[in-house]
DNA sequence: TTGTAAGCGTTATCAT
DNA sequence: ATGATAACGCTTACAA
């Protein structure tokens, strides 16, 4: 079955300088070793049925006992691939962000593809940078969590062909997959809920303009009070960035105005959390005084001493279908029309809400009653699309 | 200056189909389009001084204009590196982590360097295999954090010299470079602070056997209970898993025991929190029935609801350490002994803390006096090596 | 100052 | 079933 030759080295050894590392076996060098050529090493590696079954098996036998390995670079040269993948963020340390991250990685690495963590802070040139560098190395695809490329950066990932998902924020004049979340559905059943408690009088802390989930939470927010006929003042909406400050900032603002909310809903639980620590200074009673409902239902928002009520962001879920639609596209295609996943948001109630202080029980409502009426299970199955 | 020949398509084209994304320009075409030779063109983007001025303006202006763009995996099967860095976690979504990979992430990309995430969630198969395919990949280097690399592991790392710096947790056996924080100097301060309050009865709750941290950390806590004179019993001592359930758990069973302490130290802060969600719906208040400290800082401590008295860890300032040795050991220097880098914490006092309930203010004390009346300043700039 | 050619370690095509 | 060979895109002696 194998040749008598035995050349021990061909291509590695031999000038082996005895100091330093020796240089690890290639191919080469397992095929001598076997006494068969490269090629019908790569194809018993590979395992393609043009191989006999022994020299198979010898090929395998000497690979583990060398502890072969091909290298990846090579190949990824020769195929054009990199089982690699990109992963753009904003900032890794929101802790929304790791648990989207986690979703990823834990389907990406089924196919054991790597995962390049791109940290842009928002930055443009630095976000430019990072797709040029991973365009460079031929990643096999790209997801972008919560940012949007901007069109050069856009043609560019398009141009090279790369598969391309984004997550939570459309990129807008180009179509490619897509992950998010219902987020109109997510602030209605948090505002739905509120009205159902007896608030009419709801203040809002908005995330950051130009960004599509912002504005459609916001949207929902408008909707919602014109829907149940609630109280409207421009005090009773607030801009934050998506930071406990801002959230903290905004809530103080609220307050100080004439109109005061009986609750504030805020565009991410971060913000919420702000609101809970700006109430809780101003000695103002949470939820007996002011509820507050979150969203995104990051990590600790259910520790006891914040027990955030809160509209849940299945964070794990959205990186996990992320990368599924990915490595569809991956895996061949290419041609196929764009698909889009929205994700189910659904109410969290927890210790933050409650109906307001002064609510008149006998008073009679003109509308919205019906709605009010729904018990928290039926909320919690309402997911509008 | 340029030859006259312009062949237009030398590599590429040709043969396009015409369908599907054109394939980029490579080096040869660059070469063509210039009418140089690609040993020209290479030298004359890598800034080599061994070509004219003229010409490499010719060849910068014209790599512009086609986007032209080496391609990493031809240069690093050429060059024998990725100008990536594999970075190894237990679990991203552990709120100690993004901050040390945010940190990480900064430095090494002033390099403009990758970052190779892998999440391991502490499985031996998975961190093996995650180590595998780093190397298959001709990673520049590694880091480790808050973990060990088993035996094996850690030799295909040495035997492929590639230079691994480790975090927190010390390999037994191997020597190489180490971030880590002064844990016994830490949790010294802790109690040391407690006892300085007129604490005389402390609870820990300690971290898993079997790593260097928690074993020095719970070492520090027994020193300080003997060299205090404190309260001692099995009790007060009981394991966690760094998690917030155990230190709930972990809490519950601490005070269910005859002998209640006055104050609980945890080996991290999440489990702080949990001690600190223990001991609300156990109705204990704190701090002015029981006082909890926590260990590591974490972002969410400071808010005003839980405001946990804790020491610092300084995580974002380990993760940049840990990258600037690997980037020297990278740049060359790879026969010089290992280093270490050994960080302070500091002490954060928040609103967890303060006297015991039943502090007998003219009870004299033995001994450890002296050191309960060091200031609060003085305390913050106590850190033992 | 520039060009030629070898080589990095694979896989794919085509003979055999 | 297996082997020779070209090719992937680049860098680097070495030659001119």
């Amino acid at each position: 079955m194998s040749r008598n030759r035995l050349p021990q080295e061909e291509a590695n050894g031999g000038t082996d300088a005895g100091q330093g590392s020796p240089a690890r076996p290639t191919i080469l060098d397992l095929a001598a070793l076997c006494g068969v050529s490269p090629a019908t090493v790569s194809n018993a590696l590979a395992g393609k049925p043009n191989v006999k079954a022994q020299t198979r098996e010898l090929v395998l036998r000497k690979a583990r006992e060398i502890g072969y390995h091909a290298s990846s670079t090579a190949r990824g040269l020769r195929m054009g691939r990199s089982w690699s993948i990109g992963l753009v963020v904003g900032d890794i340390a929101n802790p929304f962000v790791p648990d989207v991250v986690r979703g990823v990685e834990d389907v990406v690495w089924r196919e054991r593809k790597n995962l390049i963590l791109c940290n842009t802070d928002f930055q443009a040139e630095k976000k430019t940078a990072y797709v040029r560098s991973l365009l460079d190395k031929q990643i096999d695809g790209m997801i972008v969590l919560s940012q949007i490329l901007d069109d050069q950066d856009m043609e560019r990932v398009e141009a090279a062909g790369i598969p391309l998902v984004t997550v939570n924020r459309r990129a807008p004049g180009h179509s490619c997959d897509y992950v998010g979340i219902d987020n109109q559905a997510g602030v209605r059943m948090a505002m739905d809920y509120l009205v159902s408690l007896g608030h009419r009088r709801v203040g809002f802390i908005k995330g950051l303009f130009r960004s599509s989930s912002a504005d459609d939470r916001l949207a929902a927010y408008l909707e919602a009070v014109a829907a149940h006929g609630l109280d409207s003042a421009p005090s009773l909406v607030v801009q934050g960035d998506y930071s406990i400050e801002s959230g903290d900032s905004a809530t103080r603002t609220m307050m100080a105005a004439a109109q005061r909310p009986t609750a504030i809903v805020a565009a991410n639980d971060l913000m919420a959390l702000g609101a809970l620590g700006a109430l809780h200074d101003l000695g103002i009673k949470v939820p007996s005084d002011v509820s507050v409902v979150g969203f995104d239902n990051i990590q600790l928002a259910e520790h006891p001493l914040l027990n955030l009520t809160t509209i849940n962001h299945p964070k794990r879920e959205t990186g996990d279908s992320a990368a599924r639609l990915l490595l569809q596209r991956i895996a061949g295609d290419r041609g196929d029309p764009p698909r889009s996943v929205i994700l189910k948001p659904s109410l969290i109630v927890r210790g933050t809400s409650a109906p307001p202080p002064a609510v008149a029980v006998a008073k009679p409502r003109r509308r919205g009653s019906s709605q009010a009426e729904k018990t928290q299970a039926e909320k919690n199955q309402t997911a509008g699309t």
